[in-house]
DNA sequence: ATAGGGTTAG
């Protein structure tokens, strides 16, 4: 079934849109006030009418002055039009005080001026002045005077004049009731504008596109459309015009259907309104969010002429569908064509910038900010906020954040969210802290950008504040708040809470499902893994690249090599898609840490595509867990030729040579990490005890408990050897015996695990977030204090979780 | 006719 838009298919094309839809111009002069012919068709009268911008009009003034033409009534109406037309209020508001008679069309025309170019209050003013000088008000005046209001959202002005109205007998008027309709639609009461467009005895064209763009913009598309379909069911039915079909696209890219779109744009063909600038426009945004930028980019190359408006739509569309660099071509092009960039040109580039890393031309849009006079709007600074956090520039966001005068709710969230995903989780957090205090009311937004810096805190405590903050404000209900949740808690150690949550949704994006996969995955269920995606897939969300992802890196951890296996040709024969470089290093994850290792490397051979930095890493880090230099070095040899400038890999290679007791080696991945200028990350730790968050770095002595955890660290040792714990002095070199178990000891993670033991009462699970990987000693030493404490000790690291229990490790002892 | 901030992986 087609949209019954189309129901005219039948039919010849359409005469032009009527004329109703134009706005109705007042009478013209000569039809409202008497003016003799010999002014009417005196030449500088001509000139005047022919008059096309302010420079000619201060060309034309002298001669009305030296003719004595100043004081006539025809020329001081028109002068006072043409200089309200032209932008000077003030010099309109001179003659106007000057003219001996003052009749309602020269009020009028101040009237149009004032609502132009001066704020509602004025014209408000202007009309009080009319009153008082005891003109009596048209209908023109009225409906300059609701759209004044209805352009400032002022309900409450708009009310009164419509009283106004009421008490001059213009109520049955048709075209006061649509500017009243009007100005409740715009102030966001659609009811209201319904129920008044409802009570009309006859309804025109105009009438039915108020109240339709009224739907279309206050978030009810589907009403919108619906309308459309009545507008033309009802006896003497309207067509719709160019301007009911501008109002409606919208809707329809608001509700996604590309069918619908279609079936309009075929309306608009066969209409003849495809000339029209603005529904070309509007069909290429239509297109463009309908997820369709292809067709976008179609009618926007047929366009025969554009506008600023046109242009930023087609980069807003591309920005939007992740075509970045072609968005910002098309930025590029258009400053070529000398065409002048607006706020929103600025917003979608910058969008764009950002999510492409392209910080030099994020640079560049910032000068041309500054040189277009937009650096005070906030929309704009707030984009830029953003462009910077997401190019690693926290810095120069928060400066730009400092120095903004009216914060708005989104510049807080833009700066949260920033400073989250770039690490600066206190950060975060204060500046949480800092707009409750003050009293700015946290969102959706908020609480996805406080959860995301949580997660990554990994805190359980505050993960279960902020949830029942979300819960008491109400949006935990939001599908992205309760994603961040579920990941959250996942994150946080607690996969089972983390599933509840995600039970008891009701709306689950693929992301939604993802991060619960995830959570699974790195917490090494990997049966719980592949169940939970097999449930996805009878579902009717469609599992994406990112859910393979996750599916075959959870095979890798639980030692799954035959189902990851599997996965990796489903995701390609069922679903085509095609893996990413991140699909291959996780493959050769999954082959190598299980030990295969000939077989990962035969797999790299085999690759369609020249493999990248994190296939060679993740081939590596295998041969490193499975002590096979050989290959580690040929990995190496291949990863290094890339030139990583990521410390991690020289670690993990200067890691391996040591377990094999190669110190030549070693020294000389130090020597190449001290040549290029890499350093090793310090190793950190955290643990929550009651409300406060503990960090330690290795080898650290700055804690206020630092003495007593030494200390308790030497009897802790003691007992597990007794245990039967070995330290692994192996992999320390040129330091003498009793030093290397001083610097076993001294590692961040045994630094928070003693503090934790010190103090929490017997029995408490401790839990530990390290930002690099638990090195080998550590992962034995925490398997013998779990057996000789009888404690719970759940670690987080960079990859994934290890749950410590009774002296075992749920990781199996491969990570 | 276009409009700033969002969840997953690495």
């Amino acid at each position: 079934m087609s949209f019954p838009l189309l129901a005219s298919s039948g039919t010849p094309p359409a005469p032009p849109p009527p004329t109703a839809a134009i706005p109705r111009p007042p009478p013209s002069l000569a039809q409202r006030v008497h003016i003799p012919p010999h002014i009417y068709k005196h030449p500088t009268a001509i000139l005047l009418e022919l008059c096309n911008s302010m420079k000619e009009l201060h060309q034309i003034l002298p001669q009305i002055i030296k003719n004595g033409l100043y004081n006539e009534h025809l020329f001081e109406t028109k002068l006072v039009s043409l200089f309200t037309k032209y932008g000077s209020l003030n010099d309109a508001t001179k003659v106007f005080d000057f003219a001996k008679l003052k009749n309602e069309p020269m009020y009028h025309t101040m009237l149009k001026g004032h609502t132009h170019y001066s704020s509602l209050d004025c014209s408000l003013g202007f009309y009080a002045r009319l009153r008082y000088d005891n003109v009596t008000p048209v209908i023109y005046n009225f409906n300059y005077l609701l759209k004044a209001c209805a352009d400032n959202f002022d309900v409450l002005k708009g009310k009164q004049v419509h009283a106004q109205l009421i008490l001059h007998g213009f109520s049955d008027s048709l075209f006061a009731m649509t500017s009243v309709v009007n100005l409740y639609a715009k102030c966001g009461m659609v009811g209201d504008a319904y129920k008044m467009f409802d009570r009309m005895p006859e309804r025109d064209l105009v009438c039915w596109n108020t109240v339709i763009s009224g739907y279309a913009q206050n978030g009810m598309p589907k009403r919108a459309l619906e309308l459309v379909v009545r507008m033309q069911e009802e006896e003497g039915g309207n067509r719709p015009d160019s301007v009911t079909v501008v109002s409606i696209l919208p809707a329809c890219a608001a509700i996604g259907s590309l069918r619908v779109g279609k079936s309009i744009h075929g309306y608009v063909f066969r209409n003849g309104f495809e000339s029209l600038v603005n529904v070309l426009t509007a069909l290429v945004d239509m297109y463009a969010k309908c997820g369709s930028v292809d067709i976008a980019r179609l009618v926007f190359d047929r366009m025969d002429s554009k506008t600023v408006v046109s242009l930023n739509a087609m980069i807003d569309g591309y920005a939007r569908n992740g075509y970045y660099d072609e968005a910002l071509i098309l930025f590029r092009r258009m400053l070529d064509e000398g065409y002048k960039p607006t706020n929103v040109t600025i917003m979608s580039t910058l969008h764009a910038c950002g999510e492409s890393k392209n910080i030099e031309l994020g640079q560049y849009v910032h000068e041309l900010v500054n040189q277009l006079g937009l650096g005070s709007n906030v929309a704009v600074v707030n984009s830029l906020i953003s462009m910077y956090c997401k190019c690693q520039r926290v810095d120069i966001a928060a400066e730009l954040f400092e120095n903004l005068k009216e914060r708005t709710l989104v510049s807080w969230n833009a700066m949260i969210l920033g400073y989250a995903q770039n690490g600066c989780v206190m950060d975060a957090l204060t500046h949480f802290c800092e707009m409750h205090l003050q009293n700015i009311k946290p969102d959706s937004f908020t609480m996805v950008s406080v959860s995301t810096a949580l997660a990554e805190l990994s805190v359980l405590r505050q993960a279960k504040w902020i949830h029942g903050f979300s819960v008491r404000t109400c949006l935990d209900r939001n599908v992205f708040v309760a994603t961040a949740l579920v990941d959250m808690y996942a994150k946080c150690g607690a996969v089972h809470t983390a599933r509840k949550l995600f039970d008891m949704m009701d709306d689950r994006h693929v992301t939604t499902w993802n991060a619960m996969i995830d959570g699974y995955g790195t917490h090494g269920f990997g049966k719980e893994a592949v169940e939970l995606f097999e449930e996805m897939r009878k579902g009717h969300v469609k599992p994406n690249d990112i859910t393979f992802l996750c599916v075959i890196s959870a095979c890798s951890h639980s030692g799954f090599v035959e189902k990851g296996r599997n996965y990796f040709a489903l995701m390609q024969e069922e679903y085509s898609l095609e893996p990413s470089m991140d699909h291959y290093g996780a493959m050769v994850d999954l082959i190598g840490r299980a030990g295969r290792l000939s077989e990962a490397w035969n797999f790299i051979d085999n690759m369609p595509i020249s493999p990248g930095l994190n296939v060679y890493g993740a081939m590596l880090g295998a041969c490193k867990i499975h002590k096979n230099v050989d290959l580690g070095e040929k990995a190496a040899d291949k990863l290094f030729d890339l030139d990583p400038d990521d410390g991690g890999y020289h670690v993990l290679l200067a890691n391996m040579y040591a377990t094999a007791s190669m110190w030549k080696k070693v020294a000389k991945v130090r020597t190449m990490m001290e040549r290029k200028g890499i350093q090793k990350t310090p190793g950190c730790s955290l643990v929550d005890l009651r409300n406060e968050v503990h960090t330690f770095y290795s080898g650290s002595t700055s804690h206020p408990q630092s003495e007593k955890i030494y200390a308790y660290l030497e009897k802790l040792f003691d007992r597990i050897k007794a245990a039967g714990y070995i330290p692994d002095t192996d992999s320390i070199h040129d330091v003498e015996d009793n030093v290397q178990e001083q610097l076993l000891k001294s590692h961040s993670e045994k630094l928070a695990i003693a503090f934790g033991l010190l103090n929490t009462s017997a029995g408490t699970t401790i839990h530990i977030r390290k930002n690099l990987r638990v090195c080998g000693d550590c992962h034995t030493a925490t398997k013998y204090i779990s057996l000789v404490m009888k404690r719970e000790i759940i670690v987080r690291d960079m990859h994934r979780f290890h749950h410590f229990k009774d002296g075992a490790c749920s990781c199996g002892d491969y990570w």
